[in-house]
DNA sequence: CTGTTAGCGCTTTCAG
DNA sequence: CTGAAAGCGCTAACAG
């Protein structure tokens, strides 16, 4: 029987048993495992569903069969357009399969990122997918005796927490100084918002030329602005420059504009370029060399290697290297 | 006693309160109503809670207090930059309150948003701010009949399912048309994701010119490589274009870009204007004039608006409007 | 295939 | 200020 347009409380599985004329826990099976419940029972269940209007407890499933079917999804900041496309698949693919994201922010403090894991864990996620690595070696120890799957991501570790999707950004920062030297640049320079995994880029940029390369550090989230303001410390310290190798898109595109206000030319007067390879990098004009990362398979990946550990199947290979392509356009070529 | 490094199950409340030698209740006090415990039962909890490695389980918690402390925070995708800035703020101020947001991604897809909508009634989260308006009735009526503290954004109306922080779509269509006729343009063009937001905008913007306007529509979300393919189209359609109005500063960029390619000055040639004032839109060159719409401002609006909702306070405002402003920069200057 | 029983970990009564 | 009892809504385990 409907229940009345409003004031009445929520219908549970309770109501619906009874609506149904069946027992509680064949109202749950009928919902949850209808595979064995026959065909008819399932039908009259999903009719009283409709009746009272029954929209299922998942804090009370959850708590009962310790799988909250959330995932905790941990990013710097949301600001930070580099890891959207990571996190909508990750978003997506849980939630083809029934798993919602609980986001946390840490803002890029290290602090902050106890704080923020054991948050989570308080909600009982059924696994946590973290940006980057997992820095405190206590937390890291204590997030593993959780129990609860981790994945950490955007870099690569021999030793991660439980299991790793990412690349690494040494070999990115070798590449790109290779990149470079094979171009015969001299005079480069590097712009990064310095966080943990662009200062091991500019290292490993470093290590292919050999020597120190001059430096303009801006604060994270790096944007245009921060871009424009780099390139312009970057000149002021370093007149003949060449080239420069950016910790981001966006602060790249902020370079090339700096570049087009101040009339040079690229690539012949100054070479850029970025890395992540933003929607945006192929479409700029001049087009933005760039690293191209699979972001949308870092999510996909850090999600199905959630869920397979949901499943209790056994994960083969519990960490994966993504790996990264430079893409060479018209602001190198 | 702290118990063994690993293996045992997690610490619950009864184990802090054996630890500490007072009865569950008490710990539970201590914890979460401190006011009404003593000083020394209070540090004796405390304690314990070191001492055993105790982390709350909030499902627990929240599913008997109906307090579960999680708002469903709604988006049509997160790559859509345009409400980054508003998410992130709502996330932050209520992470500041001990409230985490679920995610929800409708993909611009109307039928998903009732079903992401029912995914996040079932986990019973305390308030839902949904970007948008909700567009089925039923929908909305059944939403209103949860209880469950609804924001709306982005958007203005008279009736909105509960609260709402916004602005008026048609106002601001209206307002850059009418900026756009003062400056004398008659050969205009629009460019616009055709999001329903959107093409309020575009009508408001029409009813300025008192006439439907040339428009180039892209897929959502917009971005810099359809801005290019809009004002290519547009310029096909009407030779003599002197401006563009867009429906995002992304789609403005493109606009931008392919006019430079094309050798087009900006805004001798052809004056740009954008919607939503992103971080890049004062560092372009030339610089973007655009609508500034306060993202931060509706996130943390949305926020306080559940926040006291939960408290049990009235709200005297339920429906916000954060008005909008256009930027007079380099491109229509 | 269906039902009964028990209880997840916590917080709300209601009593001291 | 502290405690005992009850139960939130659901599902695992075991029985029929």
């Amino acid at each position: 029987m409907p229940r009345p347009p409003s004031a009445s409380k929520p219908a549970t599985l309770h109501d619906v048993a009874r609506a149904a004329g069946v027992s509680l826990i064949t109202a749950s099976r009928a919902l949850g495992n209808p595979a064995v419940v026959s065909a008819k029972t399932i039908a009259r269940v999903q009719d009283a569903v409709q009746a009272t209007g029954y929209i299922p407890n998942l804090l009370a499933g959850g708590l009962k069969s310790k799988r909250s079917r959330m995932v905790a999804g941990i990013v710097p900041a949301l600001a930070v357009a580099q890891f959207l496309p990571s996190v909508q698949t990750l978003t997506e693919t849980l939630a083809a399969e029934g798993y919602q994201v609980l986001l946390g922010q840490t803002g890029y403090d290290l602090a902050r990122e106890e704080v923020v894991l054991n948050t989570m864990i308080s909600r009982q996620p059924d696994g946590i997918v973290f940006t980057g690595l997992v820095q405190d070696p206590a937390v890291r120890e204590r997030l593993r005796r959780t129990g609860i799957p981790v994945v950490e991501t955007w870099d690569l570790s021999d030793a991660p927490v439980d299991m790793l999707v990412g690349f690494s950004q040494d070999s990115v920062g070798r590449a790109v100084g290779t990149y470079f030297r094979a171009k015969g640049w001299q005079r480069v320079g590097i712009a990064t918002a310095g966080d943990p995994r662009a200062l091991l880029r500019k290292a490993g940029f470093e290590a292919a030329y050999g020597c120190a390369v001059p430096t303009a550090s801006v604060a994270a989230p790096s944007n245009l602005e921060r871009g424009r303001q780099a390139l312009a410390e970057l000149l002021a310290r370093q007149p003949g420059l060449q080239a420069v190798c950016c910790s981001s898109d966006q602060l790249a595109q902020g370079v090339l504009v700096e570049a087009q206000a101040r009339g040079l030319r690229v690539p012949q007067d100054l070479a850029v370029c970025g890395f992540g390879n933003a929607d945006f990098a192929a479409h700029l004009w001049p087009s933005l060399s760039t690293v191209l990362i699979d972001g949308p398979a870092i999510g996909r990946l850090a999600a199905q290697l959630v869920l397979a550990r949901c499943r209790g199947e056994a994960v083969a290979q519990p960490i994966v290297d993504v790996g990264f392509r430079i893409v060479e356009r018209g602001s190198t070529a």
